[in-house]
DNA sequence: TTCGAGTGCGAGCGGTGCTAACACTGCGGT
DNA sequence: ACCGCAGTGTTAGCACCGCTCGCACTCGAA
């Protein structure tokens, strides 16, 4: 039990450090814990390339062991389990989704209308160069894997979400009045939307068309990346084209057409 | 090799005979036929069992083999792998789906808008009750698994997308000038869509809508299904509220409101 | 200097997909 | 009636997997 306690122990921390890949945190002190963190980046670099490579359910502890150059249970002493190297690499992907649309944000300019279809098409563009990763978070949820109580995964995703969700704010006190049939979806009983510390607009419609935009972008992503979108019948550019009428039509729809 | 075009042919046989449950095709004659199609039938319930409870990466042929009380290389004389197991199971839940979705066409009277809003919905209705298998048709293409080249799952998944292009169909032909602000899908020089016998529309528009009513279906079940619709924010059921607008939209902007 | 935490290893357990080699059954052709 | 062989099933085994155990070593803090 001791030695259960240790490998978990190793775990968290080695998620605490590699979370954040492009933002150095506070730099290692000891020469130990730096070749840790080095040791963390390595593993989860080769899992990375091997979940590309493979595919999420591909992931072998013992492949990514033979990349590194180390055997199987020396792996043991950073990611307790398998699961946890792949919580660690969805973490990451998330973090590295999130980071791309804010770029795209803050390259657009000022106008709402601008940020918002740049962030929307970032989103696209990232996902179609990105399959393999789309497709470990958005996907089926991997069998056998489910994410962890303790939410690294979620704060994560709702980095990436609150992109959508900030903008979509901004454009709800301009032109709330403006949008037309949003479904209503109300929240659960004490729950509250925010940005950082910014409340969202609680209110149903708001809830509505913020969940409706975010499945229209998904559906077109998910059908077109896995190719259930009328295969074989037309051009791959038309999934682009049919992003982007959607990406218009949420505009539209929010008085920002 | 001789052996392998043994293996091949059994499990081609197998396939054949096991690819439509509902209706009994050509009765097997001989005896040693029918115990083969029986067999097959027992595989593939024991699969669709492990496949229910464990997920699609989940299903392991041995514990199928132990299920049905065969040992594991006994199922190769059935199948000649997982993945050929895997490919009659989706073939069937195409078939299942596009059973209940015609069930539903045909229960809801003569209505076109009535129709369609029936299959739209049993399609809901059917995801949200058979979540593995949606996870297995629509969700991320399985690892080290691709669909054959023959086309046994293409021709079920078309039998699936009939019902929908064949009511949108109905609906074009009466109201097509009536469809607001369609993306525009050209079709692949050369491809000509139709049900059965009956040629769909070849307008860029008529793809474009159908392909956007699909995707936006999609978008809601992917999200919902697979939990990352604002988890936890709004009540589950939300998620058919959500649907249900998507639906009236749809049938709103084919002039069917 | 010491001694324990951190790190790494080989061996091993039970699981997987799949193959090889063999045995039996029963159907078809002579 | 009998033979031959395709069809069906078996056991043994390969290479891989996730994961654990018990040992050895090395560093760094007390």
């Amino acid at each position: 039990m001791s030695h259960a306690t240790r490998l978990v122990h190793a775990s968290r921390a080695g998620i605490r450090y590699g979370a954040r890949m492009t933002t150095a945190t506070a730099p290692p002190v000891g020469r130990r814990e730096r070749l840790r963190t080095e040791a963390v980046q390595q593993i989860k670099a080769a899992g990375m390339d091997q979940l590309r490579t493979e595919g999420a359910a591909g992931l072998s502890l013992r492949a990514v062991a033979r990349a590194v150059g180390m055997s199987s249970p020396g792996l043991y002493r950073y990611f307790a389990s398998r699961d946890d190297l792949l919580t660690a690499l969805i973490t990451d992907v998330y973090d590295d989704l999130a980071d791309t649309l804010e770029r795209a944000r803050e390259a657009a300019g000022p106008h709402l209308p601008d940020r918002l279809r740049a962030v929307c098409l970032a989103y696209y563009d990232w996902s179609d160069t990105h399959r393999p990763e789309f497709s470990l978070v958005f996907g089926a949820p991997v069998p056998t894997y489910s994410a962890p109580r303790d939410g690294s995964t979620t704060t994560a995703a709702q980095r990436f979400g609150a992109v959508f969700t900030g903008l979509l704010a901004e454009a709800w006190t301009q032109h709330a009045e403006h949008v037309a049939r949003p479904p209503l979806l109300p929240l659960r009983p004490g729950v509250r939307l925010a940005v950082g510390d910014v409340p969202l607009p609680d209110d149903p419609r708001f809830v509505g068309v913020a969940t409706r935009l975010w499945s229209r972008l998904h559906g077109v992503l998910a059908l077109g990346l896995f190719g259930h979108l009328l295969p074989q019948t037309v051009e791959a550019a038309a999934v682009r084209t049919l992003y982007e009428a959607e990406v218009e039509d949420a505009l539209h729809s929010l008085g920002l057409g």
